[in-house]
DNA sequence: TAGTAATCTATTAAAACTGTAGGGTAAAAA
DNA sequence: TTTTTACCCTACAGTTTTAATAGATTACTA
């Protein structure tokens, strides 16, 4: 199942790509809109702006703004930092890659052969999917 | 991430699947041999046999054996009994569909969007894989 | 400089989910 | 009738997820 916190964060960064201007949004306007508790979108957005997509202005006037195009934004990094690793197992994994205890030998391993499967493809999705592409009818 | 149950349950699809012939196997046998909790292999054998893949015996010379040819058994409804629905969102699910109440236009939101893509591609992988594939080297 | 509007941060509570362990029951074989 | 095995139910500890609370910090405005 997709966290909501992921669901959350694609939705508020799929608002903010739709602004017309890049001028900073509030939280509260994002979470209204989206209806989405505002202060577990406080958190999300923060782990957006460290992901560097996110660009943030504190006091009156301030809030949240997108820093990049949204046709340079692909789905591989939006997810691993909201959801996690993309694959279902780390013995699959690119970036949090570990080997399995109980697992003595990888290349038999019938777990490790179907989630590489399922991990490409997904992969191949992800990487062929930018934030432009979702925000496009 | 895949649950344990799953996983476990692969393993010991697998591991019957690979007995040359179909006798019963206990699941004292099947747990030492790929390190799993006995007690809760036993609940994951049941809703295998549920699903209608495995056979049981009980006492002496008992156990569980496959009643299926492996080829006949495609990843698609052995992830759905143990790992539940393909779908990360249950608004692209085939068999579990219910709308987000969050959600005022499924064809408008960017989650629904690109999880309909990652479910079909998931999809294709298990439609596509069966047991017999994974035993074979 | 004071006040206000907003982001930031930390703590923690509630809820849901996972995996484990124990007990007993039922059926089949010896 | 005894042994051996699958079956079934319940309770528990641990973890993760989700969200709320409370406050600190920053920056704009007057």
């Amino acid at each position: 199942m997709l966290s909501k916190k992921t669901k959350y964060g694609l939705k508020a960064l799929t608002y903010l790509a739709c602004q017309s201007d890049r001028n900073p949004v509030q939280i509260a306007e994002i979470a209204k809109h989206e209806n989405i508790s505002q202060k577990f979108l406080e958190s999300i957005l923060l782990t957006l702006r460290r992901t560097g997509y996110l660009g943030s202005k504190k006091g009156k006037g301030g809030g949240y703004y997108l820093i990049k195009d949204p046709a340079e934004i692909p789905m591989t990094t939006v997810m691993r930092s909201l959801e996690g690793p993309i694959a279902m197992v780390s013995c699959v994994s690119l970036n949090f890659y570990e080997k399995c205890e109980d697992c003595p030998d990888e290349n038999a391993c019938a777990v490790h052969k179907l989630m590489l499967k399922v991990r490409e493809s997904a992969l191949e999705v992800y990487r062929n999917t930018t934030l432009a592409d979702l925000i496009s009818p």
